[in-house]
DNA sequence: CGTACAGATGCAACATAGTTGCATTAATAA
DNA sequence: TTATTAATGCAACTATGTTGCATCTGTACG
């Protein structure tokens, strides 16, 4: 099949559909955006997307995330290190299910289960909206534990060093 | 009773005690923040817990909250708004309880049910250590939601403009 | 196929939250 | 009272995200 021996190929044929499909113009950065996304195994940061996509504006990332968390396409997740991660928005999770975030190099992955089922008590006069539900610990890749207080301590700082390279 | 006429005078006293309980110099920052600390009723960030201390320099500010989350003393929670809120650290919430954010104002206060009690289903090598609850919605300032849509447009922008005055 | 135009892009400048290095100050122990 | 050592304050820096505006381009329409 000589039209798919390309690897990029076949998530740009899909982000190009997506995009379409909310009748919605199909730039470069769009495709470009969404494509990493799509390839993702794990929620990416705005700088992993940008050096993933290659070449594309800053700013333009920025908007074109945006406009694909609200046309639904894409999900937003805020980490413990005060970033937002990004996933393309498989129908079956458009809501309410848990994420897991490591504590030692910062990756968030989404978890099947839903987490719009817990209802808490509130006090007097509050509405519950949203439930965001983050397991923290640590991934296949980090291994096991050190101390516990290793791990606290290293919880805002190291997240970002790791992940912003 | 001419010793509790001052009103800040009890919040500075316990503040001085935690202090010395975990055998740490006692300095005028760490008595005036941790004083706000006490006497909030609700996760403070640091820019007002900065304008509440008043005359701390924002370095200090940040230092001594680093420090008191590290000793246990305050508590530090990420909202969805990519910034840092404290709180005193009661006992009985040590550890694990869920938190509510305005999704207006940004408010967040902590609640009284536990969140690690939740065990999740990971991915094989991956490992729970703790877990983060979140309850979204509309606080008793707020009133009641207007639609669904702009509260969502609101999540992120909002937050931050309501509460950085 | 050519053209018009809404809307997307790219650039520069800005805003905000938090961090680092280092000289000075001050809380505690002796 | 003094010495020691940790904490403070200042300046400069980094990272993440936003705004304004001129330019470009994808799409609809002829």
């Amino acid at each position: 099949m000589p039209s798919s021996t390309r690897p990029a190929a076949a998530p740009r044929a899909a982000a190009t559909g997506l995009i379409r499909s909310v009748s919605a113009r199909v730039t470069a950065p769009r495709v470009a955006v969404l494509a990493v996304l799509l390839q993702a195994r794990r929620a990416l940061t705005h700088g992993e997307i940008e050096r993933r996509a290659g070449g594309i504006d800053r700013v333009t990332v920025y908007r074109v995330l945006d406009w694909l968390t609200q046309s639904g396409i894409a999900h937003r997740i805020s980490g413990v290190d005060r970033v937002w991660r990004f996933t393309a928005a498989a129908p079956h999770r458009a809501d309410g299910h848990a994420h897991f975030q490591c504590n030692c190099c910062g990756a968030v992955i989404c978890l099947d289960q839903r987490a719009d089922r817990y209802r808490m008590r509130l006090p007097a006069g509050y509405r519950q909206e949203q439930v965001e539900l983050t397991i923290h610990g640590r991934c296949v890749n980090c291994g096991p534990a050190v101390t516990k207080q290793r791990a606290q301590r290293r919880y805002s700082t190291l997240h970002r060093r790791a992940l912003s390279k």
